[in-house]
DNA sequence: TTACATATGTAAGTAGTTTACCTATGGTGG
DNA sequence: CCACCATAGGTAAACTACTTACATATGTAA
């Protein structure tokens, strides 16, 4: 799992949020490093649908635009704790050691 | 930077290392999870080097077979130290947070 | 009327993997 | 003797996820 994907999953582990609002999470949630293209957003929220991360919990039209809602599932939140204990691990690896 | 790479500067950190050190290393920091096939680290190799995060600092033959030793460059070892940060802060905002 | 925020998407290209393949020596088990 | 594994180094093709660029549309502020 890469950088753009764990911080889509994070935003809806939060809540459910539609597209525009998750690259606006992501941001806020990255301290402004991670900028989401729309084409990263949406690719990876079809890979994910298609894997099991994510589902569409609701369309709406707000003010004559559309809103596709979409939600963490179970197995989604299973694996978003087990990239961030992997991750967690891996800087402990080099943050603890002593430099060469 | 993905996880064989981030590894692969972790364990030269410690120690100058021939490519096959490198393999046996990684796969005791990462806890037997990464598994790194050659294609994956000698590609890696070139790729950091050609970046200056890495460089070669010997040649030797032992029992008639060769052995390249890298080493981490000071700008290698910044590179690493800025990955393991930036991914020990993307684990605290999961891992801190109350689930929805 | 121009520009930016909101909102969703597709297509093509790129980067860094993975998988599969290849060579070669030395030691161990059957 | 032969198979297999550890050691040691490497290439080529395929795959995945990402980036960049493009496309469309409405609402609001300057």
């Amino acid at each position: 799992m890469r950088e753009p994907t764990y911080f889509i999953l994070a935003a809806l582990r939060e809540e459910p949020r539609h597209g525009y609002a998750i690259i606006k999470r992501v941001a806020e949630l990255s301290g402004e490093r991670v900028a989401l293209a729309t084409g990263t957003l949406y690719q990876a929220l079809d890979r994910l649908g298609r894997e099991g991360l994510v589902e569409v919990v609701r369309d709406e039209v707000v003010n004559g635009r559309a809103r596709r809602h979409y939600a963490l599932t179970p197995d989604g939140e299973d694996a978003l704790l087990a990239e961030a204990a992997r991750m967690a691990e891996a800087a402990r690896v080099v943050l603890r050691a002593r430099p060469a």
